[in-house]
DNA sequence: TTAAACTCTATTGTTACTATAGAGTCAAGT
DNA sequence: ACTTGACTCTATAGTAACAATAGAGTTTAA
């Protein structure tokens, strides 16, 4: 199948699936006489398993080293559960971080009610203020 | 004040500042007579609005707008609050995602054991499979 | 045969910076 | 006076993961 077809099946954009290409994720395909993309169904498994990885927030740097252990069949998958284990150590992280800046927002938000002008607006003055918005 | 002293009062790096500049969030300075920029005490208040503003997550482009308004201090202060909740809004929906794709990923995480070898491993075989990894 | 639909490569833009290169400026010390 | 070091200047490239375009070539259906 052509570019187009694999974009459609997959839900990826043509030009992602040229970009995963360049970017190594996706292995050289075959040309046509014309030197359109040829692919085959392992090309979809794979970039279903990109795609399934990207949902997961996972960096294209991440899904290279899962790529290149699923070529060595043989070895211990410990770096498999290491790289997941960061990578919702950061997703928890993350959300701490939203969290405590959503606070934030609510505080600064009740500094203001719509029917101030700017000039007495709680907000802008909490921003400017010489310390960080808060309570 | 040369950039410099000013990058340390607030914190911020020298080529934030001059970035900022250019972005025409700190409005163009004076120079000296070797084009060296110079701030007074009101640019350490306008980036420290800035920084608080980046604090909370709000693009550039919505300071930019924050800092319009303060040019026209008698008009109603809808717009800052409008800006403020759609941004809580942004904020709520991302912890959302991120709560979701925690709970993905510890699934994904408990489906295998370190003793495994990558073939066998349960995370790389969900992560393949032809459907979102879930529960 | 010709027009539409598709594909190709290469380049630019996105966000909010950071990091460099290569040059100029300034203050202190000798 | 001279030099050294610290500072500053502009301009450019890099970051992540694409999206959007330009300008060209290919394929397919009418």
């Amino acid at each position: 199948m052509k570019i187009g077809e694999l974009a459609k099946i997959t839900g990826c954009s043509v030009q992602t699936i040229r970009y995963y290409e360049k970017e190594q994720l996706l292995s050289s395909t075959q040309r046509s006489e014309g030197n359109f993309r040829l692919y085959d169904t392992a090309a979809i498994e794979q970039l279903m398993f990109i795609k399934h990885c990207r949902n997961l927030d996972l960096t294209l740097s991440e899904i290279r080293q899962l790529l290149a252990l699923t070529g060595s069949p043989n070895t211990q998958c410990d770096d498999v559960n290491r790289m997941i284990d960061t990578h919702i150590e950061q997703v928890e992280a993350r959300i701490l971080e939203l969290s405590q800046l959503r606070q934030q927002l609510k505080t600064l938000r009740n500094s203001c009610s719509s029917e101030r002008t700017v000039e007495q607006c709680g907000i802008l003055h909490s921003l400017s203020a010489n310390r960080t918005p808060k309570q």
